[in-house]
DNA sequence: GCGACAAATCTTGCATACAAGATGGGTAAG
DNA sequence: CTTACCCATCTTGTATGCAAGATTTGTCGC
């Protein structure tokens, strides 16, 4: 049953194979993670699941709702909103405090804008929502602060967790020119310049968001039936579930 | 400090017990923490302690030795670097981002800023610590941004076990002053200043250590036996045991 | 006295068992 | 037909048991 390195590879293959999972937006908020299934799944026991949880809850990635299960987390629009200004705050302070782009940094860079206009030249939207925050890990992983992009990585997560419960839809080449101008200002060595267009960039994604509007809760449901989605009127008139 | 229900309370305690103990300087870097001692002195089984011991070592603050046993974390200078880095990255943004001082607000600095002093004079060296590591989480705090807050106080608690490992001496009326002019720029509205300061702070105590001086792992033992602390010359001396 | 080896002991890693609680379906009463 | 209630089932919460490995101690040989 375990071939090589199986305590480790198994140990973190839970906990990545979640978090990429939503990074790729193929898990969607409030998905019900139970621990007996992804035992089986991974071929260990309920233990180890759990403890896999347990870091992610931590991790503000998914929650446990008592005797009841474990969830991907639906960040309320209050939640939302920190997350957005979390983000602003450590990734312009983090742009702020670079002094110099390396040819490293600068070939990174490029490779990764190359990767999201190929990606939406395929219309690959997995791959795009994907390469959409991972730019931002990008930025942080330059900087060469482990402990940022740890941060930076987790408050991706809950981005995309957001983006997929409030925002109506997807403008891929907006977020795309937002990082253009992002990595050109920091080829030009302006840090600052590159900090205020981050802080815009995070403005206007957030803006992009319907944050008056409640998470769906039929959303899988729906997505199963194939029902259009939720309109705005719909989702303000009254509903028979309890909210 | 929440009244929740007795499970959580208990659920919870571990971790917090842990995490007040290390930023009240109480409980040392390296110090081991034996599942079975704290399942007894919390009356709880192992499963409960190994859980909190996971939710704790995915906050950085403690690590597993395979095996072994699970340790307080004993940062190494480059960690430490990082944790620096990124309190100034994160503090610098968060005031940066800042825009007035609520009466509450300035009350509740003014009130911190009296309890340091009240600490100092008497000398209650425990209480300082953890004074002067609240400070910059009470300026969190006025942000309202509980995800910064979270991020700051595992930083925090970082901080402090960076200083016991490689801090000579506690230089408190110093950190007392520099909190005393973010606190004065955050009152005049001058949140930019407060920004600067605030690195500038972080820089002072950060040259303030000995990255150079190798964490002394006879430290625990040397203290018990009421021996001088480690020198510099001793220390780049070799030792016996493996580093 | 000193070093090497081996067994005893202590540690975590992991699985399993059982208990407590939540959910949903079925049934009976109105 | 609707509503209330109860029980079967499924979920997590927690404890416990056993195994694997690391450390330490004790012993033997020199």
């Amino acid at each position: 049953m375990q071939d090589l390195s199986p305590q480790q590879n198994v140990q973190t293959s839970i906990d990545e194979a979640v978090v990429t999972g939503i990074l790729s937006a193929r898990i969607r908020p409030g998905t019900r993670l139970s621990e007996n299934e992804l035992a089986s799944l991974f071929g260990v026991s309920r233990t180890r699941v759990r403890e896999a949880m347990m870091r992610l809850e931590q991790r503000g990635i998914v929650k446990v709702s008592p005797r009841r299960g474990w969830f991907v987390v639906e960040p309320s629009a209050e939640e939302a909103m920190m997350v957005y200004a979390a983000r602003r705050v450590i990734e312009a302070g983090l742009l702020r405090s670079m002094e110099e782009l390396t040819d490293d940094g600068r070939a990174t860079l490029h490779a990764h804008l190359a990767e999201e206009k190929a990606a939406i030249a395929a219309g690959d939207r997995q791959r795009l929502t994907c390469l959409m925050g991972d730019f931002h890990i990008r930025i942080a992983e330059l900087s060469g602060n482990t402990i940022l992009v740890e941060i930076l990585r987790d408050l991706t997560a809950r981005t995309i967790l957001i983006s997929l419960l409030y925002q109506s839809d997807f403008h891929a080449m907006q977020s795309h020119l937002g990082h253009c101008r992002i990595a050109a200002a920091m080829e030009e060595g302006d840090f600052l310049k590159a900090a205020e267009l981050s802080v815009e960039h995070l403005d206007e994604v957030e803006t992009g968001l319907d944050l008056t509007r409640r998470p769906d809760p039929l959303a899988d449901l729906r997505h199963s039936l194939s029902l259009p989605p939720q309109t705005a009127a719909a989702s303000n008139a009254p509903r028979k579930t309890k909210p």
